[in-house]
DNA sequence: TAATACTTGACAAAATTAGTCCTGTTAATG
DNA sequence: CATTAACAGGACTAATTTTGTCAAGTATTA
């Protein structure tokens, strides 16, 4: 599973706060929009704020913006954010590291197919993808749960 | 994590018979020069035996070997028999699939993602990655730990 | 029949995921 | 300047998944 639950939510909030770009939005707003747990969003938000996706407001009249022109983050950004670099097999990370992987042919398959994966999220990013939303979506109606 | 432990087991076990194809061999004997714990080990190996990868012979003088040639198994086979389908978010799953899929952009790209990952995956075949393996291996010594 | 090996299902420990809660900090506003 | 609205951060918890273990059963050989 490359995509958990959070990097899902992460995905459904930065898609509706792309889809309305500059507004600020409460975290409870997005939580009940998008039908996510909202202490969890909490959490969430914060992973995306220090990636400098959105932006935090705090005190009254606070909450959340983009940080960035939607047309600047991709999916990747998003799936980085949460759960840091994508891991395909652990024997590839330095704490899980293979001691004899220089016997092993799959070693440095797990290294491709991680690029291969991290390209094609590259390519996706959510001011194109908001927009698909917004013309499939009936407008202000809690969608995309 | 597309490749976790016991799919990494898996495949370090059809590499060593891949490469000693035609040889029955004793869980005991796959477990300790893999460094595979033995009781996982055997509870892998029945996956790959209802998959089709390897056959088991039961009783004294019984082991395993492997079911078909080498060049006919491929990585995704292994990953497959052990793990099932590859996931990559679990909303496109029958069990936890989104309602609203429809209003969703990003509910196609896992199925294009998952496709792209089986796809490489299917590239590569035993036969082909074993001889890299024998070819940097020193021989007999338990290597690709 | 004794020994060898796989089979199966139940169990258990460890790790990860998913989520909660409480206390603190920051900013607006009357 | 007190109050209220909102985020920040850390500790904690519950649920689930991963990673195994074990014992009783079955098949095969000698």
């Amino acid at each position: 599973m490359i995509i958990n639950r959070d990097t899902d939510y992460a995905v459904r909030c930065v898609l509706l706060m792309s889809g309305n770009h500059g507004k600020t939005f409460v975290i409870g707003e997005i939580a009940k929009q998008k039908a996510i747990p909202e202490s969890f969003l909490a959490k969430i938000l914060q992973k995306l704020t220090r990636a400098g996706i959105v932006e935090s407001i705090r005190g009254a009249k606070g909450g959340f913006v983009m940080a960035k022109d939607p047309r600047d983050i991709t999916l990747l950004d998003v799936v980085e954010a949460i759960n840091g670099k994508i891991v395909i097999n652990k024997c590839t990370t330095a704490e899980d590291r293979c001691v004899l992987m220089h016997d092993c042919p799959t070693f440095p398959l797990w290294f491709e197919i991680k690029q291969m994966v991290e390209q094609r999220l590259r390519q996706y990013e959510f001011a194109t993808l908001a927009k698909k939303y917004e013309a499939s979506a009936t407008g202000k109606t809690p969608s995309g749960v």
